[in-house]
DNA sequence: AAAATTATTTAAGCTTACTTAAATTTTTAA
DNA sequence: TTAAAAATTTAAGTAAGCTTAAATAATTTT
């Protein structure tokens, strides 16, 4: 499958998985910054190959065929996302920009060998679970995000659900990394915003971090 | 630059580096598995980049431009050679075939992580030199093809330059391997082959391999 | 040195993955 | 509930990287 394929199923199953917005050809056309045109395209192209379901105007949906392929390029891309954490000094923004380019051009060999090597680990460093050769997600997620904390809990960082270089710089900078222990101080309901203790220092964060900040509660 | 045109100026790379035959379109499109007309076409379009000098049924030759282009590739694809050789259980034939996808997805900023994991290493597995990341090779290679080596004396294999699988079947199940030492029991020259000793067992090669296996005599 | 063979080039055409522009449908808002 | 806005689809077109077939040039053989 090509590259533009792999892509394509990848955007809709992420889609499915995580965004609001509906599955529609034009918000994937969004994230893959293509045309609409080219995405109803590839949508109809994908439909004979019986990847997706597509109906004129309606909602994409993956066959099984095709979220066993889009399981299968997530596998691979946090695999690399695994190995080039642990192996360089490379922060979260600059493994996810190599893994995304590297996840196309990897043999199903290849993505077993370098899990194998790691341990067969089931989450990679931004607390995203790594399906399993099959394209299972054999764990479950109990993690909410951050916005939906209590005040005075505690939590551990489970998840930093960004492709964005300056959230991540800004949580390099601030300790917010996967495992870390956080304590909610106040919640600011009505403005949106949730106040942490982290590391000793109190920060405040508003709704675009702490909707992608996922927290485990601690017992 | 595009995967096909990487591959085009590695081609001719390597064709100039160590094949008998000339750099014309035919032999580039045989090596690429692509037709000559599609060779032809190239040529001219790399030609307006700057990246060749195409003349009319003339040989193709790599500008300054093209050079470097084809090294920075042989480096990725070395680099990678390396690496995968070192962390996991894969054969010479394996970590080819994974280098010759991944080398067109890697940034010079990985490349040059790999290489400073690595140490900066100057030969890859396959005793392959390693440009360094202003594409030039700083190491001067003495080696001889097995064929033109002498009876009696002792070398070490120094290069294995090959992308065959049963040749490196064969040179993994015969001790065939970069740093290890033979000795040259005896050269049938009319008959083109050459007996040798290694791990104290004798055995005779034919031409197609003592033609791409490289040695340096040992002091 | 001419004929035969081989290689290169040109020409026309194909597929993939896009684009923009126009037409159509759906959704939102008045 | 109708008009306006937004999204989707269709249509036509483009560039890259190939193909095959035919034309042309170079090379080899006799």
């Amino acid at each position: 499958m090509s590259t533009a394929i792999e892509n394509f199923v990848k955007a809709i199953y992420k889609n499915e998985k995580n965004d609001s917005d509906d599955t529609k050809p034009g918000n994937i056309a969004k994230k893959l910054g293509i045309s609409n045109a080219a995405a109803t395209d590839m949508a109809k192209k994908l439909a004979t190959k019986d990847i997706l379901h597509y109906e004129k105007y309606q909602e994409l949906k993956l066959t099984e065929k095709g979220t066993k392929m889009a399981l299968n390029v997530v596998r691979k891309h946090r695999l690399w996302e695994s190995l080039l954490f642990r192996m360089f000094d490379m922060s979260l923004h600059e493994i996810h920009r190599e893994s995304e380019l590297l996840e196309h051009q990897t043999s199903d060999f290849l993505a077993n060998k370098i899990s194998e090597y790691l341990g067969n680990p089931k989450f990679d460093p931004h607390g995203d679970p790594i399906p399993n050769a099959q394209g299972e997600i054999t764990t479950k997620d109990t993690s909410v995000a951050l916005a939906n904390t209590q005040e005075g809990k505690t939590y551990t960082i489970s998840r930093l659900m960004s492709d964005d270089k300056e959230f991540f710089d800004f949580c390099a900078l601030n300790g917010l990394k996967y495992g870390n222990t956080i304590v909610v101080t106040k919640q600011f309901s009505k403005n949106k915003m949730t106040q942490i203790l982290i590391n000793n220092n109190t920060i405040i964060l508003n709704q675009d971090f702490t909707n992608i900040i996922y927290v485990n509660e601690t017992n």
